[in-house]
Parts: structure tokens; sequence; C-alpha cells
RNA sequence: GUGGAUGUAGCUUAGUUGGUUAAAGCGCCGGUUUGUGGCACCGGAGACCGUGGGUUCGAGUCCCAUCUUCCACCCCA
């Protein structure tokens, strides 16, 4: 295949019989967010360059090299989101959405771009599912979007996922922290990994995320965050905790959770699987308090989690979760001759009228290959349509499955139809729905 | 960016120590006498063997490069 007629490395085609998983996923995300209260937001795929390299971090990897950037032809320097967090806070400060009533709870999916190598589990063009809820300073709206995140995880099917929490505190103790680190890491220097010794002036935080063993053995006894932590981040992370406990929601303490992206601080969290290769994550967030001051709005705490779609469709494929079944034909109207052939067309267009998915013959078939087709598509039913039915004005509806048929006249298979309780879509995908509901 | 693996029809693969028109299964299209799908049987279309070089009388088979995909590191969702 020449080079210009394959898929940009790192992106990926969703192909119909894929694409209503991701839609069921989707619609069942959004509907859940909504039962907290988070209302759909939709923001550019783009955003001036420095929305993010200022607010995500400059020093972080996100910004210094896996950015897509680019000028446009006025000259700006425009770069794809990389993440969706950023692009919310300019949204919801230009557009005076925290003007309203606080808190503002917003949710999205979208497409986010980074240049990175692609793996399992990580894409250059991927998609996230997130919320962000704005000027609620409350432990209580830390642990409602971390049960939020996780009410979505197992209502789709999701097991074995673990809820890893910590607090990295406010700028305050974080500094101290952070002192305390780079001291302790200094006195064993030696041992730590070419990349960790590097780390050590640029971000010590990382360090305590290193795979490699000999650092993470050195890690093990690094000084604690929560060691660190003032009175008043203290109160608010052990609040967190009571909270999550009083809703029955299993966590861990891993003081080794560090966030690389800039703007948390806190509260941060992440929903780690097994089970779907080196890319553990399918959940993070956390809280980030100073980034709406910092972009220009009035103070204002918030919070949120972003969540990887492929990620989440990757682990529920490994999981093997239910899925509702997808929408299929409910009646093929086979025809022979000219004559019926439009008669086929118009029966079919009264039947979308009334909300059915009727299909007739496209290609000019003859008659077994047309039911051989309906049979492919899983056809519900089928009619067949030639002389003798146009003449007598009846036909018989067969039902593909079972072989019954049913005599009607050709003015009423529409409602034949509906009296023998087939919804066309809708009904089998809400039925599907309250068998998962169920597990 | 650094390592390791992969690449033959739409899909899954076979292809012997390099040797004539590159196989199979599934899928697709059609047929098995005239108006009924699923099964069976028969037939057909479909591959410049990822791409570009090189070695050779001759390469899908060997060498180099490049790209893709996959896996790990890094980082993140």
């Amino acid at each position: 295949m020449a080079e210009i007629n394959r898929a940009v490395k790192g992106t990926n085609d969703i192909l119909p019989e894929n694409s209503y998983k991701y839609r069921y996923v989707e619609e069942k995300m959004l509907e859940i967010a909504g039962l907290y209260g988070f209302r759909e937001i939709r923001v550019p795929v783009f955003e001036h360059t420095e929305v993010f390299s200022r607010n995500v971090g400059e020093d972080t990897d996100v910004v210094q090299k896996e950015m897509y950037t680019f000028d446009d032809k006025g000259g700006r320097s425009i770069t794809l989101r990389p993440e969706l967090t950023a692009g919310v806070v300019r949204s919801v400060i230009e557009r005076g959405v925290l003007a309203g009533a606080l808190p503002q709870k917003v949710c999205y999916i979208g497409g986010c771009y980074r240049y990175e190598k692609p793996q399992a589990g990580r894409l250059r063009e991927f998609h996230q599912f997130g919320v962000e809820c704005f000027g609620a300073d409350s432990p209580a709206a830390d642990a409602e979007i971390i049960s939020l995140a996780r009410q979505i995880l197992i209502t789709l099917g999701v097991t074995g996922v673990q809820l890893k929490i910590n607090s990295i505190g406010c700028s305050e103790c974080r500094k101290k922290y952070v002192a305390a680190l780079k001291s302790y890491f200094e006195a064993h220097k030696d041992v730590l990994c070419d990349t960790c010794k590097g780390r050590l002036d640029r971000n010590p935080l990382r360090i305590l995320d290193c795979k490699s063993p000999i650092c993470s053995k050195v890690a093990e006894e690094a000084p604690i965050i929560t060691d660190y932590l003032c009175d008043d981040c203290k109160s608010h992370f052990n609040l967190v905790k009571q909270n999550l406990t009083a809703i029955g929601i299993p966590y861990e303490v891993d003081p080794h959770i560090v966030r690389g992206l800039d703007y948390y601080n806190k509260t941060v969290f992440e929903f780690v699987s097994g089970d779907i290769g080196a890319q553990s994550t399918v959940c993070g967030g956390g809280r980030y308090d100073g980034l709406v001051a910092k972009m220009g709005g009035k103070d204002t705490p918030a919070l949120g989690f972003g969540l990887g779609i492929e990620r989440l469709m990757l682990l529920l494929e490994n999981l093997n979760a239910q899925m509702p079944e997808d929408k299929k034909c409910t009646l093929f109207v086979a025809s022979m001759g000219e004559r019926a052939q439009i008669e086929a067309v118009k029966i079919c267009a009264a039947l979308r009228k009334d909300g059915t998915e009727a299909l007739c013959d496209l290609c000019g078939r003859g008659l077994k290959a047309q039911l051989k087709y309906a049979d492919k598509i899983g056809a519900k039913y089928c009619v067949v349509l030639g002389e003798d039915e146009l003449n007598s004005g009846k036909v018989s509806i067969k039902d593909m499955k079972t072989g019954e048929t049913h005599e009607c006249s050709i003015a009423d298979i529409s409602d034949k139809i509906t009296d023998l309780g087939i919804k066309a879509a809708l009904g089998s995908l809400e039925d599907s729905i309250l068998e998962v509901d169920k597990i």
C-alpha cells in the first residue's frame, strides 16, 4: 500500500463493526456523569500553544516533546490539544461560565494528540472522556469525582482495577517536601539510573515513579509526602479518605503516585489495571486549585479526571465485558421483477418513516442472492415480493430465525412488524443495556 | 527518542537447502433448471509476497536501508 494511502502512524480507524461499541460506552459515560450533575462541554481541538505550554507545564514531557505544534496562516502558534483540561479551563474563564452558580460541572469526550511512540493502549490520536468541577474546595468534591469514575468503570463491566490515591499537598508543603526528597536522593545519587540522576534537579518527584529496580528500591525508603503536608492539606486528605470510606469505595494510598502534569495539587488519583499491558492507568486525575487563577480567571478551586477511551475499550475487550449488540435490519424486502422492485422501494420508504430499518435489493440480484444477503446482514424478517404478491396484495413475513411466516396485506406490513413486537434499532440496544446493568 | 520482534490475497496462515504461471482455509461473487436464506457441492474474482536498493543466471526466500504494526523503556489517558 502506498505510503500516502495509509493511516498516519499512531492513528486508528473505528469501523462499523466496532463503532457502535464506542458509541455505547460514550453514551453511558455521559449518562452516568449526568447523574452527578456534569453537563457536556465542547471545546476546540486546537488552542494557542501557550494554553498548553504554560499550564500543563513547560517542563513536562508532554509539552517538551509530544505536542503537535504548527503556525497557522496568520502566523499564530497553534497546538493540537494533548489533553483537555487546559482548553476547558480557558473556555470556562473566557465564556463566563464561572460567573454562574458554583460548582460548575462539565464533562467532555474528545480526541487528544501526542507525538509519542505508539504502543498497546497508546496512540498519537487518542480519545479522552473527562470531567471538571469548578468552585468546590470541599473534600466531598474529591470523593465525588472518584466515585463517578468508579461508577463508570464498574457499570461498563470493568473488574480488577485498583484505585490509588495520594496527596501532593499545596505549593507550600510541596516546596518543603521536594527539598527533603532532593537531599535524600542526593545521598543515593551514585546508585540511581541515569534518567533519575537527571531528574534530581528538574523534578525529583518523578524518581518515585521510576520502574528501574534500583531506583524503586531507593524510593521505598524516601521521605513520604504525607509526612510533609501542612495541617490544611493533611485534614483535607483525611476527609477525602473518610468520604471514600463512607460511600464504600476501596482505595490504596500510594505515596508514589505523582502526576506528570504540573497543575495538580492536593488530591491525585489513578485507576490502574493489570489487563492493558504497560499502560496501566485507565483513568487519572486530581485537584488543580491554582490553575484557574493562573490562567487569568478568578481564583477558583477545581478538580477533574481524564479517562482514556481506547484503553478502556482494550480493557473491556480483554475482560470479555458484555456489550450490547449492534442494531440489525428489521425487514428485508426481496423482489422479483421491475414492478416488484419499485413496490419494494415503496414499502421500505413507508417502514422507515415509521422508524423501522428496512432494506431492499440495490444490486439487481436474483431472489436467492437477495435472501442470502438478508441472512448475512442478520435481517430479522423478510418478505418476498413477486407477481403473485402484487396481484393478491398479500405477502408472508418470514421470521429468519425460526422460519415462521405471518400473512398480511402489503399495506399492513408496517403494523404487522410492530405487532410482532419488534422495535427496530433502539429496542435491542436498550434490552442489552439493561442486561449489562444487572451484572 | 532508545531497545526487541513483525510484515505473503479483505482476514488467518503455508511456502521445503534461493529455481518455472506464489498455495490453503475463512470471507466475497456466482452456480447446483425455472419463487425463498442458514447446510452441502461446484466454479470465479482477488497478492506487483510492506517499500526501495543490493547479491545472484535466478529472491517471497540471502544482505542493507526505510516504513508500518506489535512489545518494552520513557511518559501519560
